[in-house]
DNA sequence: CTGAAAGCGCTTACAG
DNA sequence: CTGAAAGCGCTTACAG
C-alpha cells in the first residue's frame, strides 16, 4: 500500500500539501498544476489513506457499529440496510456485531470504543435484559443510540411507531366485523410488546370494546412460544374469531399451530401480523400483515449517532414516516358467523 | 481513555516495561510485584489498548471481514456465527459488508483492505459474478477466502459438500420409490448448483435412471424464479412425481406454486429441499429438507484465513464433517401412482 | 530487571 | 503558495 509520503515524492510536494489536496483542504491556497500532480500520483498508486494513520492522529475511526440480538431474520436486513445506507453518505464504515452475548452488548461496545475501533454504536437491545439492566450498561452515553426499543430514563433512540401498528392490524380485523379479537403479544418488559398492545387497546376502545385478559397472551415472539400461545387462545370459550400477532415470526409459528389443530383460517380465525417479510407471502395461507418502516429506523438512527457524535443533543425518535401499512393476503376474511 | 503512559505513570514503570506486562512478552523478565502493580494500574483506569496505535505500530489490524450478497437469509446467520467464532477465538474483530454493490465487493474489498481496516476477506460472492470477473477482480490474493462458492482458477476456499448433498435428497426421493424426480436448480453459472445438479445425475445414474432434460431447470434459487420452474415442471407430461429444490428458499417458493395449482403434497408430488432453516418447519406441508453445516463452513474459513495471512499456502476445503443431514418432515412420501 | 528512543502514517498549526 | 515539525498511542530492538 502506497503511503502518504510516496505520494509525496512522486508528486514533487511535501507531505504537508499531499494531505491537504487530498482532504480537500479549504484554506489552501495552491496552483491548479500542483494539485494536479498530487492527485495523478494518488491514482497512479491507487492510494487510500491507511486508515490507522488517521484514526490517531484524528482520534477518531470514522466507523460505526451494528449491534442486534438476532441477525437470523430479514428484518434485520431492512434495519442493516438503512443503517449502512446512511453511514455510506456520511463516509462512515459500519460494522456489525451480534448482542446475543452473556452481557448483552455491553461487554463488546466497551471492548470496541476502548480500543477506538468504532467511534459509536446502534444498538438494538435483546428482550433478555430488563430496562434497569439496561440503562446500567449503557449508561447516557452520547455514542450510542438505542434502536427499536428504548428505556423510560435513557436518551437517544429511534423506534417504529408501534402503537399505529398494532392500532392499524386491530382496526383492520374490526372493519371485517370481528368483535373477538385477541392479541399475542411479546414479552412483558419489551417495550415494543407494551406499545402495540396500547393499539390494540386503544382500537379495540374506539370501537367500545373492552380488552380481554383470556385473549392476550405476553409470551414472546418466537415461533414456538407464538403456536403455544395461539393454541392456548383457541381453548378458550368462547374463542376469538381473529389474532393480531405482534409479530411475523410469531404468526408464521401460529399459522402452523392452528391449521395442526385442525381450524381453518381465516374461517374459523383470522390472523394478522405486524411486521412484513418474504415469507409472509409463503405461508398457507398467504399472512395479511402490516409492514413497518424499520429501513428508516436503522437510517434514522445513524443520522442521529452522528449528529449526537457532533455534538448535538440526544433525541428520541419516532418513526411516523411511512406510515405502518397494511399488506392484505389471504389469512384475514370475515368471521364466519355473525354472532 | 486511558494510554499506556497513563498506566506507566500509575505504576512507576516505563511505558516499555508496560507495554511488555500487558502483552504478555514471554522474554520480559520482571520482578512478579512490578507486574502486579501494572496489572493493576491498567485495571484501575480501565485500560484497553488503542487499536490505532497498535495496528498502526504493527501493520496489522486484527479485523477480518465476511462479505456477503445477502444478508437476508437466516442461512447467513449460520455462517457469521461460525465465522464470528473462529474470530474470536484467534482474538479478532469480524466486520461484516454486502458485496450487493455494482463491482461486486471488489470495491469493498480494496477500500477496507487499502485503508488497513481489516487485514483479511471472507467472501461470498454472489451469482451474478463470473468466474473471470471474480478472479480478476480478486485475483490470487492470500487476504480473500471465498466462501459456499468457488471458481476454477482461484485458491484458498471453503465450500459445502454439495454433491453430496444434492445425493442424499435425490436417494431419498428415490429410496420412497419414486422413479420420474426432477431438479429445481441454481443459474448455470453457479458451481454450487452444478455440484448439487452433479450429486442429482449421480445419485440417478446409480439407480439405473437418467437425468432428462424437460425435468431440470436452471434458473436460480429466488422464491419467485422457483416457483415459475415448478409450475413448468409440472406441465411437462409426464409430469415428475418428485422435485429436489437445490436450495430452501426456492423450495419456499416452489410449494407455495403447487398449492396453488392444485396439487396435493406429497400425494401428488414430494418436495425436499437442499439446506434446512427454521421457516422449513411452518411451511404447509412442513418441508423435508437436507441440513447443511454451514456454521463450520464460516468457522473454517476464518481459520484458513488466518493460516493464510500467517504464510501457509491456500488451500480449497470441501466440508465433509458434518455429512448432509436429511431432516424428514412432511413434504415428501411415496408415489400415488406406482407406475 | 528496566528505560530511552525510534518509528508506524497521518494531519495541522506555524513559519516563511 | 509550500514545507518542517510535532505528536496521536503503541511496540520493540537495543542499551545498560
Amino acid at each position: 500500500m502506497a503511503t502518504l509520503t510516496e505520494i509525496a515524492r512522486r508528486a514533487g510536494v511535501s507531505v504537508s500539501v499531499a494531505s491537504r489536496v487530498l482532504n480537500g483542504d479549504p484554506n489552501l491556497r495552491t496552483r491548479p498544476e500542483t494539485r494536479e500532480r498530487v492527485v495523478q500520483a494518488a491514482k497512479d498508486l491507487n492510494y487510500t489513506a491507511n486508515y490507522a494513520g488517521r484514526a490517531l492522529r484524528l482520534a477518531r475511526s470514522k466507523a460505526l457499529a451494528l449491534i442486534v440480538p438476532d441477525v437470523s431474520t430479514p428484518l434485520f436486513a431492512d434495519l442493516l440496510a438503512g443503517a449502512a445506507d446512511a453511514s455510506g453518505e456520511q463516509d462512515h464504515t459500519l460494522l456489525l456485531g451480534r448482542s446475543d452475548r452473556v452481557t448483552a452488548g455491553g461487554d463488546l461496545v466497551r471492548r470496541l470504543v476502548g480500543e477506538g475501533r468504532v467511534d459509536g454504536f446502534v444498538l438494538q437491545r435483546s428482550d433478555d435484559l430488563s430496562d434497569q439492566a439496561l440503562e446500567n450498561l449503557v449508561a447516557n452515553d452520547a455514542r450510542i443510540v438505542l434502536v427499536a426499543s428504548r428505556t423510560p430514563r435513557r436518551r437517544g433512540s429511534v423506534v417504529l411507531d408501534d402503537v399505529a401498528g398494532g392500532r392499524l392490524a386491530t382496526e383492520h380485523l374490526l372493519a371485517l366485523g370481528h368483535r373477538r379479537v385477541a392479541l399475542i403479544g411479546g414479552v412483558e418488559r419489551s417495550d415494543i410488546a407494551r406499545r402495540r398492545e396500547q393499539g390494540y387497546t386503544e382500537a379495540l376502545h374506539d370501537a367500545g370494546l373492552r380488552k380481554r385478559d383470556a385473549w392476550v397472551t405476553r409470551l414472546g415472539y418466537s415461533p414456538d412460544v407464538a403456536a403455544a400461545a395461539a393454541r392456548s387462545l383457541m381453548a378458550t370459550s368462547p374463542a376469538p374469531t381473529a389474532i393480531v400477532v405482534a409479530n411475523v415470526n410469531g404468526a408464521i409459528g401460529a399459522l402452523t399451530a392452528l391449521r395442526q389443530g385442525g381450524f381453518d383460517i381465516p374461517g374459523d380465525v383470522s390472523v394478522i401480523a405486524i411486521h412484513d417479510q418474504w415469507m409472509a407471502a409463503h405461508t398457507w395461507p398467504p399472512l395479511t400483515t402490516v409492514k413497518m418502516p424499520f429501513y428508516e429506523v436503522g437510517y434514522l438512527a445513524v443520522r442521529l449517532l452522528l449528529d449526537q457524535l457532533a455534538g448535538a443533543p440526544a433525541e428520541d425518535i419516532v418513526v411516523r414516516d411511512p406510515a405502518p401499512l397494511l399488506i392484505l393476503r389471504e389469512s384475514t376474511g370475515a368471521p364466519n358467523s355473525a354472532v
